[in-house]
DNA sequence: GATAGCGGATAGTTCCGCTATCCACTTTGG
DNA sequence: CCAAAGTGGATAGCGGAACTATCCGCTATC
């Protein structure tokens, strides 16, 4: 297969293939002349996890660069992989350090103990959730904290479910792969799935409509 | 206090509080004079109000005007200012209509007509839920529908978590504004101790570190 | 042997969230 | 009272992100 047909398969323009490919999303054709290169059906799975990482996960090119970096590379240290999607948020954040950031992370540190989580402080998620809770502290909803435990007790009860389908559904080596897209699409599934509950939450308290 | 102490207290540049105001995300001072204008302690908590919920709820400026000009209506539907609010992500999708999307589209009828969710089809977080899912089915992963259900007992928990909090610790007048830091900046939340979660089991399971 | 398509390279476009500059005009400090 | 600092308002520019367009010499195909 071609380009054209990578294209038309997928949907993708193809100078949006070839950005992807200098960008190192997706690995280059095999070459049979100086200018002919065919692709077959593992990119084509590449070019649509791409496109379901950018347009329903949210993901950034060069997230998905890394992360699909480390999906590829060998050594497959599956935590690690998982550290990449997961760091996607991570970004530049200025790192406030006033009173609400030193309670926040006062406030995570204790939840990661009283759980018993294997979690560093260090870790870019409790990074980014004590920088959600400061910044509902600087708005006057620092005792948001309060409902963390029932936060954490859906957390843990997803997390179950996701390994589980993991186990029961996925077969050992797309296992890597399958952490990725439950990760970042599943995040998207779960915020639509707790706007709808908060949707019918509000309907059956404030009218109908 | 005018423009240059509001930037000092809150660390937003004073061309950027400029910008918001043009933006409409930010009511302009009063005028005293021709060319001074002064702001009070409700332009400085939207002012943060706005930095939240662009850098941790990732909201963009567009999005977060329409938000707020949903919130400052004195008509305050409230389910109105949450749609406004959970339509965040809607943005421009393309609508596919191929096998995995009419597949996706009935499953998620199921599920709302199963939880009995008071919510539409034609809701923006349902069109999103089926997009999601249908971008899982094109990956091979159409069997994580299996785990809806765990997800969405774990996103009524959360649902009622929020509403709780919002009845036990938010005055009635700063209602809709809990609501909607609640939608948008839990969100943010969830997602983090979710990937917690997630470290947390997979560390368990696999190796140390 | 004409035509369509290709791989590869480079340059341009659009959108977004700011940021810089300018102006005439207060306010403030000495 | 006057100079320096700051202000509101307007316009223009910037840097990053994700494409998109164009061009080249070449190749597959009819």
């Amino acid at each position: 297969m071609r380009v054209g047909e990578l294209s038309r398969k997928t949907g993708v323009p193809v100078p949006t293939i070839k950005y992807y490919v200098r960008e190192g999303l997706l690995p280059p054709g095999e070459l049979t002349s100086r200018n002919q290169a065919s692709y077959d059906e593992t990119h084509e799975r590449r070019l649509r996890l791409i496109r379901a990482l950018l347009d329903v996960g949210g993901m950034r090119v060069a997230e998905i660069a890394d992360v699909l970096a480390a999906l590829d590379d060998p050594e497959r240290p599956l935590h690690k992989v998982l550290g990449a999607a997961a760091d996607r948020v991570g970004g530049a954040s200025a790192a406030y350090d006033d009173a609400e950031s030193a309670a926040a992370r006062g406030i995570v540190a204790d939840l990661v103990s009283r759980r018993g989580w294997r979690a560093q402080a260090s870790n870019p998620a409790a990074v980014e959730l004590a920088e959600a809770l400061a910044a509902m502290a600087r708005l006057g909803h620092g005792a948001f904290a309060d409902v963390l435990d029932d936060y954490a007790d859906a957390a843990e009860q997803v997390a179950r479910a996701d390994l589980g389908y993991l186990d029961r559904q996925v077969a050992v080596e797309d296992m890597v792969e399958g952490m990725v897209v439950g990760t970042v699409l599943g995040e998207a599934v779960f915020g639509a799935l707790r706007r709808l509950a908060h949707v019918d939450a509000s309907a059956r308290r404030y009218g109908e409509d």
